[in-house]
DNA sequence: GGTGAAAGCGAGGACCA
DNA sequence: TGGTCCTCGCTTTCACC
């Protein structure tokens, strides 16, 4: 199915990342083309897979969460079903914004969400140190976010 | 500014950060109200500041990023000026699609998509290993991505 | 791949409760 | 606040090039 994309899809892609709710006629107007083929490219780029699914950002200072922090954990042995609880058990805690199985020192980075520091103390003791598998964490929090939006590139260069 | 948030405001946050293509009307229907109260919601919540933005969200893989790196890196001095020129240079390049500052023993994380491992190598060697004032780097390659919707909880519980 | 037209529906505003 | 109504413009899907 990934057919390769031409620089009008790239451009749809760019301007859909930028703001999701562009109407068609307003995609249509940026890329110059008129609105049945836009709507039908746009309709294969989410059908291809090249489009996930479009979410409102939101302000997590403005919702309370006050403090960013990466956690890096590292587990007690490597075995499947030990990685298969642990993930399953992340998935249910909604702190946890974001989790990836990583190479290197550590087996896990987190990305967690909490109100003010002494939240997340809280939430590393009674939730984080309680994960089925764990051994060490190391936490280090966010000073600032330099670039948080995750545009990914779409540009023919970066491939 | 920040007015305090009822149900029906977390409703709209959540419907729209699970998909934000949905029409004024189809929120409407998932909140019980009708199109005008729903749409002026909607309104306030993004003049507010509780909603940033509305982005698609695009498939790495599929535009080509076989590779997520997470890469530590620990400055030379800790001058404003340093972390100036440090941050002014990170938004140029594309390929960084995160970055905060941190505490702890490095200075800043950074998330970077690239093609395969090559040519992430040649990305750290030719362009990170080159940014103003970088004195070590740590690189850790995503195996695999656990959670990575950055679904930010708006329910009343965690706040 | 592209155009143009038609039917139906949503957006956004004025106004009332 | 929420609801009704109204108008304009957009979305979506044709048939066709």
């Amino acid at each position: 199915m990934p057919t390769t994309l031409d620089r009008i899809d790239r451009a749809l892609l760019a301007a859909l990342q930028d703001n999701a709710r562009l109407t068609i006629a307003e995609l249509a107007d940026q890329v110059s083309l008129t609105t049945s083929p836009c709507w039908r490219r746009v309709k294969q780029l989410e059908e291809q897979g090249y489009i996930t699914g479009y979410q409102a950002t939101l302000s997590p200072k403005s919702l309370g969460f006050g403090v960013t922090a990466f956690v890096s954990i590292m587990m007690d042995s490597h075995t499947k079903d030990m990685a298969r609880a642990f993930e399953k058990r992340l998935m249910e805690i909604p702190e946890i914004v974001a989790c990836h199985h990583i190479s290197g020192r550590y087996d896990f980075l987190l990305e967690i969400l909490a109100r003010d520091l002494e939240s997340f103390g809280e939430f590393a003791r009674e939730v984080l140190q309680r994960l089925p598998g764990v051994k060490e964490i190391y936490s280090s929090f966010s000073y600032k976010a330099v670039k948080e939006r995750r545009i990914i590139p779409v540009s023919e260069n970066h491939i």
